[in-house]
DNA sequence: GATGATTATGCAATATAGTTGCATCAATGA
DNA sequence: TCATTGATGCAACTATATTGCATAATCATC
């Protein structure tokens, strides 16, 4: 658990329930160093408490609609969760493995965007500007040259 | 049809054979002002010529390696597929509605990104930066203010 | 042009990720 | 206690993509 978020503080400060499902999701989140899949979040929990497949999809919206969680693109099929950006988590890029498929949060000042033209033109609403950089991580890399 | 593409010329230097199936695939895809889904190219494509789903999906995932075309991250489940930057396609960022899922081309220079810390600091082979931007579009602003 | 090898396509079955409907359980308040 | 509401479980379902294997088309060699 990071040094800077009481779970159930989030979550009441967001506006939902602090059930005991909720506080497992978001620990499980918000205790891991890279975004997870729904699967890996449901296997986490269920490795200890019995809990739905579907309650964790539930949660896992509702968490991103009230801002507590964010849904990051993967390239692949399956969407992973990482905590959302807050006073104390920079929003940040996340690489994603286009060999192993691993996904990885990168360091918040690795990229910077200028979007003043984007919000001077842009007719619709903008919530949020999702980066995925996409390559080959180090350890397929390594893996590779050993051909 | 874009007026600088030959598509059987982009397949060709691709190195990929110039079937009639794969030019449809790409003729579809290059004639469309924002990316479309493998179900939305097979639509298109089966108005005209029989061909068979499975097929869709192979050509766009071969186009894809072969970077004729690129996967783009809709936010939703269904990843989407444009052209493929080149020297006349710069590359540009894409909006995704929360609200009714459109996917549509933003402007190449909306966002300027500097990505010189991350080519410095990243241990991995980084081969492409993807910029998803998600809010609410226009038409979908217009129909909330309408109630 | 016939022959065999290679590549592209079709079709059915299967896999994966996420969603829905409805029943039940738990918490809250009158 | 009872009624109301929100949270969870479970089974069925949907949407999207992939696999295995058969057939058709194309290509290379004679
Ligand atoms: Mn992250
Ligand atoms: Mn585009
Ligand atoms: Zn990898
Ligand atoms: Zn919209």
């Amino acid at each position: 658990m990071c040094a800077h978020c009481n779970y159930q503080n989030l979550l009441e400060k967001a506006g939902v329930e602090p059930t005991a499902n909720r506080l497992q999701v978001l620990a499980v989140i918000g205790g891991n160093d890279a975004p997870l899949t729904a699967a890996e979040v449901f296997a986490t929990i269920g490795r200890f408490h019995p809990i739905n497949r579907v309650t964790v999809y539930r949660i896992l919206d509702l968490l991103v609609r009230h801002r507590v969680l964010e849904r990051i693109s993967s390239g692949g099929r399956a969407a992973h969760f990482g905590l959302a950006p807050n006073k104390y988590h920079a929003p940040h890029p996340h690489f994603c493995c286009s060999r192993c498929g691993a996904v990885i949060c990168l360091n918040p000042d690795s990229l910077s965007i200028d979007a003043d033209n984007l919000h001077k033109t842009f007719a619709g609403e903008v919530d949020r500007i999702e980066v995925l950089v996409e390559g080959i991580c180090r350890n397929c890399l390594k893996q590779r040259s050993n051909h």
